[in-house]
DNA sequence: CACTTCCATGAAGGCTCCCTACATAGTTAA
DNA sequence: TTAACTATGTAGGGAGCCTTCATGGAAGTG
């Protein structure tokens, strides 16, 4: 039973199809497929068969693979222990994010890691909530988002852990009737003329529980998924908006407004996969990442402290 | 990091010398100490350093060669769900025995072998209580003894289950005065001629018990290891000795007393290293010893009960 | 102190095995 | 049917592991 295997059993469950396993491999399918034939009669058991235009494990494949994520888990929790004895955590840590959440949370990491011995490698994509957790096979950390739960559907085996949460403000003009509230419940809103998203987007569910709670169906003058574009079309006078507080820049034609009455938070979470988050400096980013995340909650509170007293639960 | 090498250092760990290590594993040392070169390149740290006439491992090689526990178990326990998944345990299991529980045991295990598709290698040695479990690397079962615990000394780190306790008997010839007696305690004893062990053997702490216990320092006439030579002495008349009970055939020149009121009881111990005792055959010899040892003590104990009542714990 | 023995290490070369390149065959969708 | 995708098989190059042989240091022995 050789590691190599496992390690190929376990990215052809993750990728799918061998030949996703060998691009990001940077191999040839054939050499793949002669590793599995290899394995196969070294364990003397099938491991995958034909399925589809693809493969597809067998229950001795299943075996392994899952136990490929012990193996490799017990391996990079060596590594861990051997990089406290050296002293820093150093390395290069690739990491993938939402946009709007990395906005939010990376410069703050960035401070925070100059002096550091880690690097940082930064990808960015805009996914449905349930696909961030395929993207750990990529990258060592996925920044991704839950409206409902604290950890995104589909990251069942991952570690996660929440980093952030951030309030789903309403967003008006600066001039808009509304916009000198501290606050607005659905039926304030209900009758405006909605900037939303396409059916299925992360925030859908939001504009779903204001029509519920209000009983009243908006109006949705627009369908668009980059946030700048819905800021653009707010600012404008178009309508209102949905748009995360912290990864809004303060700007001076709109206004957010906190939403009551229906839940209204994301939580931004740090996705790794088991052995990854072995990695000393992964985990080192995780902590600062929290750091961060705590400082933005911490910042924005006490503001509105100052102006209307706030609800501490 | 490779498994490979980590497999390395577990075995400098254990072994002591890289010749060792070469000629357990049937390579030459140059290809290992080439290996070691390799590992250090790889990882940037001194794995080991010039000690004496061999090498010693430095802390990141402790670390690494203790991370070849975790890792090399977790494989082993895939292999073992693997087996698991596939049907009745099959396959080769090397046990290293001690002569004499060997002797009460293997019997018994071979018959039950019989109908399955593992196969046994015996191999027997005649160590220190404490010696026996540096062999668990050389074979995948070590039946070991232990006269003051459970557990033999130097087994740290290694799976261990008692299998059978087996109380240690005072021989005397079949016409001594004592034959007929139900039991014996020190002070029956004490004053016999002794068939005795060289000191540091196991049985020696009962010789000393004894003396302890009576009072009266022991007329050792012999000093002999091998328990056949002990058996002849006693028969032939020339004194009394310890012999273990489910060890000793039934012979018609002496015979076997209970010793009481001081501690009369050996543990036999089935030893493993973590990763062998993952191995779906192994565990199952295990199963199979334990099974065979409660067939001894429930074959022994009922017959004494016929004559007199036993104190049962 | 010389001799022996037991360590580890280094250079040179053979050999195994893994991968790439290329060709082939099966499956799905247009 | 064609095109695009999958996996698979064969032939050949190359990297890396191991062996052989030689060297040097450390410990024990006369």
């Amino acid at each position: 039973m050789e590691v190599r295997h496992l390690e190929l059993l376990r990215d052809l469950r993750d990728r799918g199809t061998l030949a996703a396993v060998a691009e990001a491999s940077f191999r040839t399918p054939s050499a793949l497929s002669q590793q599995l034939k290899t394995a196969e009669r070294e364990l003397g058991v099938a491991l995958v068969e034909p399925y589809s235009r693809g493969l597809r494990l067998t229950w001795a494949g299943q075996i392994l693979a899952d136990g490929a994520d012990d193996v490799l888990t017990a391996v990079a929790r060596v590594q861990g222990r051997l990089d406290a004895g050296r002293g820093a955590p150093a390395g290069t840590v690739k990491i993938g994010t939402l946009p709007s959440a990395g906005a939010a949370l990376m410069p703050g990491l960035f401070t925070r890691l100059a002096d550091t011995l880690i690097d940082v490698v930064l990808d960015d994509f805009d996914l449905a909530e349930a696909d961030y957790a395929a993207r750990t096979a990529d990258a060592d950390l996925v920044i991704a988002h839950s409206l409902s739960a604290d950890v995104p559907a589909g990251a069942h085996g991952l570690v996660s852990r929440v980093v952030l949460r951030e309030p789903i403000d309403v967003a008006v003009p600066s001039h808009h009737r509304l916009a000198s509230r501290d606050a607005v419940g659905p039926a304030d809103v209900c009758h405006e003329p909605w900037v939303a998203v396409p059916p299925g987007y992360p925030f859908g569910t939001i504009h779903e529980s204001i029509e519920a709670a209000s009983g009243v169906p908006l109006n949705r003058i627009a369908r668009v998924r980059d946030n700048r574009l819905v800021e653009s079309l707010v600012e404008a006078g178009h309508g209102v908006g949905l748009l995360p507080r912290f990864s809004t820049p303060a700007s001076a034609g709109l206004v957010l407004l906190p939403l009551t009455g229906v839940r209204a938070t994301r939580s931004i979470v740090a996705l790794a996969r088991r052995d990854r988050a072995q990695r000393r400096a992964v985990s080192a980013v995780v902590d600062l990442l929290a750091e961060v995340g705590a400082t933005l909650e911490e910042r924005v509170r006490p503001a509105r402290t100052s102006t209307a007293p706030t609800r501490t639960s």
